[in-house]
DNA sequence: GTCTATACCAGGATAGAC
DNA sequence: GTCTATCCTGGTATAGAC
C-alpha cells in the first residue's frame, strides 16, 4: 500500500497524543506504534530518523504558528487602530478558545513540559512568543501614538497580558484543583480588559 | 560511618540538580549517585524506596511552602491594611528575588515540567498556588472594604497578578531568547504596579 | 551504612524478508 | 511500505558481602 502520507500523519498524531500524556522520555516508540494502529514499531523508522525526529516533526508541522498569519496586512492595520477595549477581549477570546482544540492542548502540554530542557522546543515556543509580544508591543505603541493610552513601558504591558493567558491555561488545564475558583471565561476576559484599561484603583471621579 | 542524615540530604540535593536538568524520566539513579559522590547507586535504595520516592521527598522536604509562613498573624494583618501601591511591589520583589536562589530555580524547573503529568507534583504546586491566591483575594477584598479599590472580581485580579510573576519567570529562565527585551526588574515591578492601580488608559484628568 | 556484582527488563534501533 | 525478529544498551532494582 502506498498510503505513505497517511501513515506518516497518523504516526505524528499518535505521537502527539503519547508525548502529551507521558512526556517525551517516558513515551516509547512501541507505544506510539500501538496508538497509531501499526503492527510494527520499525515502520516509524521508515518515516523518521529517530525518536527525537518525531518530536521535531510534531513541533514544526503541527505548530499553531502557521495559523497565526491568518490576517492579511489590511486586516492587521485595521486591528492596530481599534481601541484596547475591543482588541483585548477579541485577542483573549481567540487565544483561550484555541485551548479547546485537543491538538492545541496536547501541543501546549508538550511545550510546557519539554521547553525547560529541550532547546528545540524552547526555540519554537520562543518564536511564537516573540511574534506575539512583537505584535502586542507594536499595537500598544500605536495606541499611545493615537493618544488613547498613556505613555508607558509597553514591554511590561505586553508581558502582563501574556501572563493572564498563561495563568488561565495553567489553572484550567494543569492545576485542575484551581479550576473551582476560576471565574467564567467571559467574566475573566471582561475583568482583565477592565484592569488593563483602568486598573483596580478607586475611580477618580 | 553513621552519617546517615548527611548522606540522605546530599542524595536529595544531587537528585534535585539532576532532575532539574534532565527531567524525572531521563535522570538515572546512577547519575544521581555520581552527582552525590557516592560510589554505589544501591545506596540510594537504602534511603529511598525507589526513584519516584526520591522525587516525592524532594517535593515534600525542599518545597518553599515551608518558608511562606514566615509572617506571623500580626505582620499579616498589618500587611492586609497596607495599600496596593506598597504591597504589590513588596510582593513582586520578594517572589522574583526567590527565583535567584538556585534551589528554588531548580525546584521550579521540576514543577513546570513534571506538574503536567505527575499528579503528586501538580498537587504540591496547586497547594502553593491555592495559598497564594487565597491570600491575594483576601487582601484584595480587604482593600475594597477599606474603599481603596473599586469593587470587582478579585479572583481575576489575583490570577492576573500571579500571571505577571509566571511570565517573568518564563521569559527570564525558560525562554532566554525573550530576555533581551525583558525590562529591568525594578522597571517591571514599577510598571506592573502602575497597571494594576490605574491601568494603561489615558489619564482621566 | 556502604559497597560489588548482577539479575532483569524495557526501550531504541537495525537487519532483512516479503 | 510494512512486517518479524532480534541486537544491544542502559536503566531499575536486588542480593549479599563487608
Amino acid at each position: 500500500m502506498v498510503e505513505a502520507i497517511n501513515r506518516r500523519q497518523s504516526i505524528l498524531e499518535a505521537a502527539l497524543r503519547v508525548f502529551s500524556v507521558h512526556g517525551f522520555h517516558k513515551a516509547s516508540i512501541k507505544l506510539i506504534a500501538k496508538e497509531a494502529n501499526i503492527k510494527s514499531s520499525a515502520l516509524i523508522y521508515h518515516y523518521f530518523a529517530d525518536k527525537k525526529d518525531v518530536l521535531t516533526a510534531i513541533i514544526h508541522e503541527l505548530s499553531p504558528a502557521k495559523d497565526l498569519p491568518l490576517l492579511n496586512d489590511e486586516q492587521m492595520s485595521q486591528l492596530m487602530d481599534l481601541p484596547l477595549e475591543q482588541v483585548l477581549p477579541l485577542l483573549l477570546e481567540r487565544i483561550i478558545a484555541m485551548q479547546d482544540d485537543p491538538t492545541i492542548e496536547q501541543l501546549l502540554r508538550i511545550y510546557f513540559s519539554e521547553a525547560v530542557r529541550t532547546p528545540e522546543v524552547a526555540d519554537a515556543v520562543g518564536d511564537l512568543q516573540m511574534l506575539g509580544l512583537g505584535l502586542l508591543t507594536k499595537y500598544l505603541n500605536r495606541q499611545i501614538e493615537l493618544g488613547r493610552l498613556r505613555s508607558h513601558n509597553v514591554q511590561v504591558t505586553a508581558r502582563a497580558i501574556v501572563g493572564t493567558i498563561l495563568v488561565y491555561f495553567m489553572t484550567g488545564k494543569v492545576f485542575q484543583r484551581l479550576s473551582e475558583s476560576l471565574p467564567e471565561r467571559e467574566v475573566y476576559i471582561e475583568e482583565i480588559t477592565k484592569i488593563f484599561l483602568d486598573g483596580v484603583g478607586k475611580e477618580r471621579s
